[in-house]
DNA sequence: ATCCCGAGGG
DNA sequence: CCCTCTGGAT
């Protein structure tokens, strides 16, 4: 498919850009990185995995312990809860590890399906493509789906590329989106998918 | 459908 | 000022 050559040839190797050393750590970044920018998240989880390193450190904290290294990413009071709540369930169900599972993953709180879906591709390489905001509009753009739910959304794009791009397909999505195929205004005369959108504007 | 919410861009 | 940012829970 002409989409995913251009993709692979754009972003060869394209991955998360949130900050991690662990699986932890980057469920933890994937669930504050909701309705907030990557930047704001990769300025504030240093300092926050500094204090928090792992799960057993996290759960023996207060939300209002957390709550200051989180403010400026936004939805700091849900976040910190959920964070501290979602630490506590590792630790007891999990021996403090991250579960391989998109369903265990979904029990936990502040991880919904697009949360499940990235780490599972990221941490662990389980194919799947996960749609958010970016993945979302770019789908409707390019003409790949006529879908609104991502779930639906996501499987019309694995029905469209092989099982072994499904991961990069979603990150090579979100940093097109990011950079290139922006909410507002798209920078379609810088865009590799251009020969192939319906939505390009002259 | 609504709420959570700060920060940067246009 | 308004829109958007790798959503999830109610």
């Amino acid at each position: 498919m002409a989409v995913l050559r251009a993709l692979k040839e754009a972003y060869p190797g394209a991955r998360t850009e949130l900050k991690h050393n662990s699986p932890f750590q980057l469920l933890v970044a994937t669930v504050l990185s909701a309705q907030a920018t990557d930047r704001s998240v990769n300025e504030a989880t240093p300092a926050l995995f500094a204090r928090f390193p792992d799960a057993k450190a996290l759960a023996e904290a207060t939300p209002e312990e957390v709550e200051p290294y989180i403010r400026r990413i936004g939805l700091y009071k849900t976040k910190a809860k959920n964070l501290v709540a979602l630490a506590q369930r590792l630790v007891a169900e999990y021996g403090g590890e991250v579960p391989r599972s998109k369903e265990a993953l979904m029990r936990l709180p502040g991880v919904g399906w697009k949360t499940a879906t990235v780490v599972l591709g990221a941490a662990f390489g389980v194919p799947g493509i996960a749609v958010d905001t970016h993945v979302a509009r770019l789908s409707r753009r390019l003409c790949l789906t006529e879908a609104k739910r991502p779930e639906k959304i996501g499987r019309d794009l694995e029905s469209l590329f092989p099982k072994e791009d499904w991961v990069f397909v979603h990150h090579a999505l979100v940093l097109h989106g990011r950079y290139v195929c922006t909410a507002r205004r798209p920078r379609c005369g810088a865009c590799v998918l251009a020969p192939h959108c319906p939505s390009r504007e002259a």
